[in-house]
DNA sequence: ACCAGTCTATCTGCGCATCGATAGGTTGTC
DNA sequence: GACAACCTATCGATGCGCAGATAGACTGGT
């Protein structure tokens, strides 16, 4: 086979791994639940990912990547930073449409102990890059008066974060409630979001 | 063996349940896990919790009725809905002391497809104690001018919420900075609260 | 004698992991 | 351009240990 077709196939397993790991959590599934959804055998998984703990670092590292580029994209196509954070947040609320999947960074938190230190170390990459960029968006939108708040700008991105982690969790054990705003009224309050 | 030794068994095996519980989540835990620590046989933890389900549910209840007794103990000590909130908050916060321990919402919720309905149903009457508790909280100081903020008192304490299942798992992440204040930045902010 | 509580022994099934085999593509070299 | 040597991707079989769970025997208090 080709390389390409190699590519193909691992890009496969961990897309049906990291569906598992959003709604199970990565304790929670196994080779052979991924060899049934693949319909290939376990042995062939192996073949790609030598230890669980290599398709969890595979895992992560590919989804923050993606989350990486997905910002970029957003920087690229809005220049408002009130264009940029809705931007965002719909991004990140649409990741638990329906409240079925979890993002990585709740269910890794969750599950730490039992990971390895490599994927935490990722873990930990991952929470750095967005607060890094929210710290930006709501700096430049604090200068450029769209949003009105005391203290750090620093605090407000930490708490957009913790907020729409923990929101994900209460979706999840609330899918009814699924028709809500665009923009969380919790957002509204930390940022004296006008409009 | 006594009756109230016996209790105090099925005490002992949850206690040590929740701790593997909120450290590692509930499917990281094995039967044999806790009868290392406890110095017992598997058999005897089946004797009191015949399927790991049981088990399950018997921590989350009693779980709830502690923290329903904690809140009462807050209404109880304290009237004003500012010194109730801030109890409320340092109770939570100090649960996850140092990241060590998650709330057992955040655990159940990102392993919630994994568990029984029992369970699950536990966690919705977990959230709402919270929620009703707060929503008191919060609208009865704004009412007495402690806070002032624009919209439903419900999507304060909501947001409240959510914030704090998602800070734990920020800390967990983050250990060192267990340094913090006794009132989140973010809580300031959603409520406009002063002093 | 009874009963609660604990034990030993054991079961079945699944967890991750490895091995060796095989079918087919790729490459090198004469 | 043919053949050997190698590489890629997959497989079946199997190992070892742990998972939850149960049956049945023991023990010590009342």
């Amino acid at each position: 086979m080709l390389p390409s077709e190699t590519k193909a196939m691992k890009e496969r397993i961990i897309d049906v791994a990291q569906g598992f790991v959003q709604t199970r959590g990565f304790n929670a599934f196994s080779y052979r639940d991924l060899a049934e959804q693949i319909l290939i055998r376990t042995a062939s998984i192996h073949y790609y990912f030598p230890k669980k703990d290599d398709l969890g670092l595979a895992l992560i590292q590919r989804y923050c990547a993606d989350f990486e580029g997905a910002i970029r994209n957003i920087d690229d196509a809005e220049r408002s930073p009130k264009n940029r954070l809705s931007a965002y947040l719909k991004m990140f609320l649409d990741l638990s449409k329906g409240g079925a999947r979890l993002c990585l960074f709740a269910v890794f938190s969750a599950e730490l102990p039992t990971l390895s230190e490599r994927i935490q170390d990722e873990v930990r990459i991952f929470y750095e890059t967005n607060i890094d960029w929210l710290n930006d968006v709501v700096s430049e939108g604090r200068s450029a008066g769209f949003f009105s708040f005391s203290g750090e700008s620093r605090d407000v991105a930490s708490a957009i974060f913790s907020f729409l982690e923990g929101e994900m969790l209460v979706r999840r054990v609330f899918p009814a409630e699924a028709h809500s705003p665009e923009i969380p009224p919790a957002i509204r309050l930390l940022l004296s979001w006008k409009g």
